[in-house]
DNA sequence: ATGAAAGCGCTAACAA
DNA sequence: TTGTTAGCGCTTTCAT
C-alpha cells in the first residue's frame, strides 16, 4: 500500500528524535587539494555509518566560519568537524557546550585546552616536518631562507614558523624578519609575498612555502621573475597534490595523509556522537561508559618526499624532457 | 531575555514550512579537481541564496547514486545537482516529478528529453572539442590514435568517443575498435587501459585521455613503459588540474570552466526551487509566472589548451629543466 | 497590538 | 499484537 511512493520525512524523524544524522564540515577551502581529500575522507566515514556532511567553506575567515557555525547549530548536525580560522577558542567552546560534539582537524586552536574541553584533535605534525624541511635545504648550503607564510591566526603557521625557526637557530644561522612573510594560504598570497621576498637586496635563495597553494604562488614569482627552480631559488612546502607529483616529480615536500585525517575525525566525531547520544537519552542498561570523555589528540606523521625542487637529483627516471 | 542563548530550530521551521534551504550534490568524485571546483562553485551560489549543500561522492556508481538520492529525498533537499552515473533516465524523472527540481551538471542522461521534464542540464561542449583534440593529434601526423575512455554509461564518455571517431572520420583516418578502452574516470583505469594499449602490435603513437584522471593514468602507464610523453605516445585530454598547468605547461587539455559550472548549476536550480516553492504555495499576487518552465540548457565554452603534451613545442619558457 | 491554538510528519509511550 | 495519543519546535491563523 505504501509501495505507492512514500518517503519518510527525515525532518519529522529528527524533530522527534534527538538525531539529524548530519556532520557539519567546515574547511578553508575545498579547493585546496588538501581539503578535498580531507573531505572525501570524512564523508566516506560519515557515509559508513550512516551520516550526511553538509559542506562549508570557510575561506580561513572567522566571519564566514562564524555564519556556518550559525547555520550548522541552528540545523542541528550531530558533530562538527572544523578546520579553525582564529585564534580565540571561544567559539569552539561555545560550541562543545552548547551544540553538541567538535573534531578539529588540521589544526588546532591556540590556546584551547582541548583535553579539558572534550574536543578532539586530529593533525599532521607540521613543527618537527617543517623543521627537517629548512634543515634540508640549509643541507643543501642555502644560508638566506625565506618563510612564505599563512596567517598567524593559524595553528599551522605558527607551527611551521617555529620550525623553520628552529631549524636555522640549530644551524647556527640567525633569524631574519624580514625573511619571513605571513599572508594567506592562497596562491595569489604565495605569488605576492614571494615577489616582495625576491625584490629584496639579498634575495633570499631559498623558500620554505607553508602549504601546497603558497608554493604554486612561489613558483609563479619565480617565473614571473625569470628565476628558475631549484637553480636560481629552491623551494619546498608541504602537502602533495594527489597524482600530479606521480607523473612530475618536481616540488619536495613534507607529505599529510589528507584522505586520512578526514577519516580519522569522523571516526572520533561519529564515537563521541554515539556517547553524547547515550548520555542525553538516558539508556538503562547496556554500556554504561558515563565518564566524561576527554579530548583526544590524534597526530598523523608528516613524510618527507624530497623531489627535484630543493635541490636533489631527480629520483625517478623522468618521462619529460 | 533570548540573548541567553537561543539557536533557532531549522528542523522545526522547514517541517512547518514547504522548505529546508538545503541543496543536495551528488558528484562522481570531489577528489578529481573538476568535480572540487564544481562544489565550490556551487556552494557558493547556495551560501549566497542563504542554502547549504549536502555533498555525496556516487562514484559514478548507480547503487551508490540511488543510494545517495534516497537520502537527498528524505531529508526533502529543496533541489538537486546532480552528475547522473547511468544510461537510465527514471531515476532523474522520479526525482522530478516526486521529489522537486533538478539540475543535471557535467553530462545530461542519454534519451532523457530533459526539456519536457522540465530539468535543467549545464555542462560543457564535449563532442566538438574531443573533436578538435583529436585533429590536433592528427595534424601532427599521428595516425594510430587511441581513446582511454570512462564509462559508456555516461554521457560525456559517449560524447567524446564520437568527438574522437568524427575527428578521424572527416580526416579519412578508419575507426579501430581496438583502439578504443573504456573503463572508469579514475586514475587506476587509465593506467591500466592504456597499458593494454601499449601492449599492442604496432602500439598507438598518440592517446586521447577523455579526463585528466585518465590522463594521470595514462602518464604512469607511459612511465612504467619507459615512454616519453610526447616524443614516444603524444597524449590529450579534458580538463586542467588548477593551478598546476600555470607552473607546469605540459598537458594539452580541452578547459571548461568547472566553477562556473557549479554556479550556473546553483543559479538554475534556485531559480527553479523560487518558482516551485510560489507554485506549491499558492501566492496570491504578485510575480505569475505559472508556466511550467521548461528544462534549460546551458553548454559552456570548452577551451583548447595546447602544450607540450601534444608535441607542440612549450609556449612559455619554462622555468623547470 | 499580543496571545492562544492547530498542525507539519514523525516516534515513543501507553491503552485496548 | 494493533491502535491511539502526546509532543518534538516552530509558523500561521485566528481570537482576544
Amino acid at each position: 500500500m505504501r509501495e505507492l511512493n512514500y518517503v519518510p520525512n527525515a525532518l519529522a524523524q529528527s524533530l522527534k528524535g534527538r538525531s539529524t544524522r548530519t556532520l557539519g564540515l567546515v574547511v578553508g577551502d575545498v579547493s585546496n587539494p588538501f581539503f578535498t581529500l580531507l573531505a572525501r575522507g570524512l564523508e566516506d566515514a560519515a557515509t559508513a555509518a550512516g551520516y550526511s556532511v553538509i559542506l562549508c567553506n570557510s575561506d580561513d575567515d572567522p566571519k564566514k566560519e562564524k555564519a556556518y557555525l550559525e547555520i550548522l547549530a541552528r540545523r542541528r548536525v550531530d558533530g562538527l568537524v572544523l578546520t579553525p580560522s582564529q585564534t580565540d577558542p571561544q567559539p569552539v567552546l561555545d560550541w562543545a557546550r552548547q551544540s553538541g560534539p567538535v573534531c578539529l582537524v588540521d589544526r588546532p586552536v591556540a590556546g584551547l585546552d582541548f583535553h579539558a574541553a572534550g574536543i578532539d584533535v586530529v593533525r599532521g605534525e607540521s613543527l618537527l616536518a617543517a623543521e627537517k624541511l629548512v634543515e634540508h635545504l640549509i643541507s643543501h648550503g642555502h644560508k638566506r631562507i625565506a618563510i612564505v607564510n599563512g596567517p598567524p591566526t593559524l595553528a599551522t603557521a605558527v607551527d611551521r614558523l617555529n620550525g623553520y625557526r628552529r631549524a636555522l637557530t640549530v644551524a647556527g644561522l640567525k633569524v631574519d624578519k624580514r625573511l619571513e612573510r605571513e599572508g594567506q594560504f592562497s596562491v595569489e598570497s604565495g605569488r605576492e609575498t614571494t615577489l616582495e621576498l625576491l625584490a629584496k637586496k639579498p634575495a633570499p635563495t631559498a623558500i620554505f612555502a607553508t602549504n601546497n597553494q603558497l608554493a604554486l604562488g612561489a613558483m609563479l614569482a619565480a617565473r614571473d621573475r625569470g628565476l628558475r627552480i631549484p637553480d636560481d631559488l629552491a623551494l619546498v612546502t608541504f602537502e602533495d597534490i594527489p597524482h600530479v607529483a606521480d607523473v612530475w616529480p618536481f616540488i619536495s615536500v613534507a607529505a599529510q595523509a589528507a584522505a586520512s585525517m578526514g577519516q580519522e575525525a569522523g571516526r572520533f566525531i561519529l564515537e563521541r556522537i554515539q556517547r553524547h547520544g547515550a548520555h542525553h537519552a538516558q539508556l538503562k542498561g547496556g554500556g554504561a561508559k558515563d565518564e566524561p570523555l576527554h579530548g583526544r589528540e590524534l597526530v598523523l606523521d608528516t613524510e618527507l618526499r624530497l623531489r627535484r625542487s630543493c635541490g636533489c637529483a631527480s629520483a625517478s627516471g623522468g618521462i619529460f624532457p
